[in-house]
DNA sequence: CATAAAAGATGAATAACCTTCATGTATGGA
DNA sequence: TCCATACATGAAGGTTATTCATCTTTTATG
């Protein structure tokens, strides 16, 4: 089973080591196709010359194209979970974490959404999805919110109306949903915006600053409505034929 | 211009009649087959066999196969857009409009997973994806949610601290990513559960009910003066064709 | 060191599929 | 009746994913 190594070091040509090399090197070439050119027009012909290896070699690393999404996509979930925890164990509070997530998970889909659209081509259908190794680094994802979330709800900083599966996919969805909103926006400025209002809409209203008042809730239309109006020049407004 | 009939009544057999009528055959043998097989399994070849035309026909109608997937997704968000119309008209306040708003969303995604899966594939990057027919599509349709939300906010139901357009985003992307859960989770009586956590995050909190003071009143002509100038300033539509 | 077995790599051949186009056919007016 | 036009066809062409017989490199063994 174990391997003694020869007294002559070769320090990076074990069969093993090189064998990862390649795979890392067909993985990266891929993602950046992926990347760029989206599924469709990433063809394993490229993929194969920009790692430097011949066609049918993609298919000793990966059974099918398909197969090679899901890495780059594994891989991609792996990165995101620990620069996502990383951050979180940076931060001492639940609601500075809650913002940080939200933040960060906001600008990596901006930076990476072709790469994401890919996801939903990977042909796991809902018989073998769950269970599949993507699941399985999804839910290594969202776990991070999870905990963090957890925290939370017992400090009595999040709202506790709702279940938190139910919180989580709200989290997240709208995330994914306003990161293409902002996208032809066009202004990532309105990154910012967009994670306040969602850390507004799920934190527990504070007492302190709690409004039973009706005049501050028609202030705060007010205020609203001033920044409707200084966004109007970039929103086109919604036309609607009653028919 | 306008054609005249012949005194001999022709009832289904004009030229153009055959035409249109073998246009929907195509649309929705495709629409079938996409929502069966999603968009890389669906063949061209297929689809002309189901509506018994060949393979070539179907290039007389549609420009590509993309083409045809976006043929489909509009017809799809025009079907969509009625539906959610007309349960909204049917009813008369703005909380169980909302109501009405997201469970037909949610139980429409959940039907129809698959065809949505094929969106991200119609290769409308952001570069020609504002102006075109699906952008115009889904716009129409979550214009039904906007008039709704404005209602809810100016009768203070719903919550009131973030811009429309985030809410908007929140509501529609925390379902899409709902959807996918709820599939995992192989329970759709989780539909009601998550509208329901859905709905007690964005409507505002009950302590504030109506008010009818003055106040109301000039918030509400305020609101209105924003809403005619948004209308003034953004009548730069710039109309693009994709197809 | 010689040699064989195993593992790894190759790229031409195959198959599937989208798309085009030269050819054929129906339609509707003159 | 006849022609021009629009419409339809399906075989052929081009692109790509995928396979596999063959070749090369590596490792284990005497």
């Amino acid at each position: 089973m174990a391997s003694v190594k020869d007294r002559t070091t070769k320090p990076r040509n074990t069969r093993r080591e090189r064998v990862e090399h390649r795979e890392e090197k067909i993985l990266s070439a891929a993602r950046e196709m992926f990347n760029e050119c989206g599924y469709g027009k990433t063809t394993i012909a490229e993929i194969a010359r920009r790692s430097g290896v011949a066609d049918g070699t993609v298919y000793l690393y990966f059974h099918n194209k398909e197969a090679l999404a899901r890495g780059v996509l594994v891989h991609f979930y792996a990165e995101l979970t620990q620069a996502a925890q990383k951050g979180v164990d940076a931060l001492s509070n639940s609601e500075e974490r809650l913002r940080f997530l939200a933040t960060h998970h906001l600008q990596t889909i901006l930076a990476h959404w072709r790469l994401l659209e890919v996801l939903p081509l990977t042909d796991l259908t809902m018989d073998n999805y769950e269970g599949s190794t993507l699941h399985q680094m999804h839910k290594d994802y969202t776990a991070v919110f999870d905990r963090v979330a957890k925290d939370g709800v017992s400090q009595n900083i999040l709202r506790t109306e709702m279940a938190l599966w139910v919180l989580r996919d709200i989290f997240f969805g709208a995330m994914d949903y306003g990161a293409r909103t902002i996208m032809i926006k066009r202004q990532n400025g309105h990154v910012e915006t967009f994670v306040d209002d969602l850390m507004k809409l799920i934190l527990a209203p504070t007492e302190t600053a709690n409004i039973s008042t009706p005049l501050e809730a028609l202030t705060q239309r007010m205020e609203t409505a001033v920044e409707r109006l200084e966004t109007a020049t970039s929103d086109k407004a919604p036309s609607m034929s009653t028919s």
